[in-house]
DNA sequence: GTGAAAGCGCTAACAG
DNA sequence: CTGTTAGCGCTTTCAC
């Protein structure tokens, strides 16, 4: 090590690059100025082989899911964990990881080689790694799918408070027939959104029977929207569950001759350019998506390092106002 | 290492999981059993110490790009990366690199911390990295801006092309007057799909003076369009260098109560969603942006393993006629 | 507070 | 074809 060229020992050098507070401070300052002036780097792999610990963080997205990126909220959260990693020691390392070769990621997981993992799927409540959790550092995006795996760490945004924020603005417009199209019921948005909706409806004391299912993809939410008009009964707002599904329902609404927010009064859930390119611009629930995935790393950063963090972190929504629900 | 109890020596089960071509089969058998039965993962920090060598690609992503993920090409593109590295045992590692660090990433590049990067960025033609690809394997994402800096390697989509063909759609659907909103003309795909506009309309013998330039935002493709409209002459035609000018464009050419495509034919550029849900749906043109991805990743993997490799190469793009451009 | 010595788990010559 | 022998560059007891 070039370094101990500085007048002391190996040891001592790497007591200072990794801020070991029992040296004194001139050697500290001899030593930071060698390291500057050879324009030293630690190598990784020999660090991580003699302290056991690898620095780098897997970032696990189930390939079933290859659209993920695709989507602009899971984008935004990607990159939220990297920014926020890019202020730590940790390096970020994507796993693609296809349903056959889940087994190998397993493997690869427990092999030693990351000190721990942020897993972010579509289906949020899949936490089918949630088992590795014990053998391993793991936060996941969204709340898990069922009760039974709520022993895991995760991040997740306030669905159900969104989605009722969102209702509640429908209503104090006016809208009195408020209808939905949900998201699958087989993922915790899907279910968090539409208990969101119910929940508002409620509290105002309005019928909650007007919903239809869809799988978040704009044709879904256009076939919903048409089946909830076939239904006959009135409807003068409209709460999808996220934009693009918004935006199907809008081209179906056009196409019955009915005006938003004339007739129907739109929000959606998502804020991304679905919604704010739509004309009328959507009214949307934002997610605070950056800031989740910081959250996320921030979360599994000190689960690494063994300081206490909260199991659940629940981040809030925003309410976006725009043209689609104006009074 | 455990797995010496298959009764060989370290050495041969090292050989075994290196795929050496020396070793008996039989023995081989036995090594594989092995290693299956007690579950062994290979210690990649051991590894790379050892070969010298990290099997980890750096992914770099100037940071002054923050919006590098919002946008669906380049989010599109680095899945592709991660899926052709998924078939290697190459591993991904990002870096954001902001401009302040700038320094400290590339220390981190030549650190032996990598064994090749990758780097892609909006200002695609930024290969301010190019003098790193003489001591580490590197692709760029996009032409050089600079030919002096053509030494590099380089993916790239044919954008003069992409832009000639969507150019000769519009006049082959009968427009004569053709318009452009170009993109920055710091950027080569700006200047390649400029120049891909005026070779198409040179062949037809048209005028290419109908030009304007935007940042490839729809406010800029709105704003470009208003200054060619302002221009009182006649247009029957655009060609927007990317979807987002077109989708800003759309909405001038309303506001002046002309019709797409009825008094002006419109052309994009990119094929995503600011132009499949623009109404009417936009012509476009399709950049194969997994797929580029992907090469780039296959390039890199070749560069490192010391194969030979072209310095260029280009991806055709795809025509998607839609209503924009009906006759 | 600092140095010396002993590995971390694996690969890479070099002999056999 | 396979075993032996050395390290890869760093952290980490353990003395001093």
């Amino acid at each position: 090590m070039v370094a101990a060229a500085a007048g002391v020992s190996r040891a001592t050098v790497s007591r200072v690059v990794n801020a070991s507070p029992r040296v004194t401070e001139s050697v500290v300052a001899a030593v930071n100025d060698a390291i500057a002036r050879l324009n030293y780097v630690p190598n990784r792999a020999a660090r991580s082989l003699a302290s056991r610990r690898t620095q780098v963080i897997a970032l696990v997205v189930p390939e079933t899911t290859a659209k993920l990126f695709s989507d602009p909220f899971f984008a935004s959260v990607i990159q939220g964990i990297a920014m926020a990693l890019a202020d730590t020691d940790f390096t970020l390392n994507m796993l693609i990881s296809s349903e056959t070769r889940s087994e190998k990621t397993r493997r690869y997981l427990l092999g030693g080689n990351v000190d721990g993992a942020i897993v972010v799927s579509h289906h949020s409540g899949d936490h089918s790694y949630a088992q590795l959790g014990q053998s391993l550092p793991i936060v996941f995006g969204g709340r898990p799918l069922l009760a039974s795996e709520s022993g895991s760490y995760f991040v997740d945004v306030d669905n159900a408070a969104g989605a009722a924020v969102a209702t509640e603005h429908l209503a104090s417009r006016g809208s009195r027939h408020i209808a939905t199209i949900a998201g699958p019921q087989d993922m915790p948005p899907g279910l968090d959104r539409l208990a969101g909706w119910r929940h508002a409806l409620a509290l105002r004391g309005l019928d909650d029977s007007l919903w239809e299912v869809g799988d978040f993809t704009p044709e879904s939410g256009a076939e919903a929207m048409r089946r909830l008009l076939a239904r006959g009964r009135p409807i003068d707002g409209l709460f999808a569950a996220n934009d693009q599904m918004a935006a199907g329902a809008y081209s179906v609404i056009h196409e019955h001759g009915l005006s938003i927010p004339g007739d129907i009064r739109v929000a959606g859930f998502d804020n991304n350019y679905f919604g704010s390119t739509a004309v009328p611009a959507l009214t949307t629930i934002d997610q605070p998506s950056a800031e989740l995935g910081a959250k996320m790393a921030e979360v599994l950063v000190k689960l690494i390092e063994r300081q206490s963090v909260e199991r659940v972190t629940l981040m809030s929504t925003r309410l976006v106002e725009r043209a689609s629900t104006a009074p």
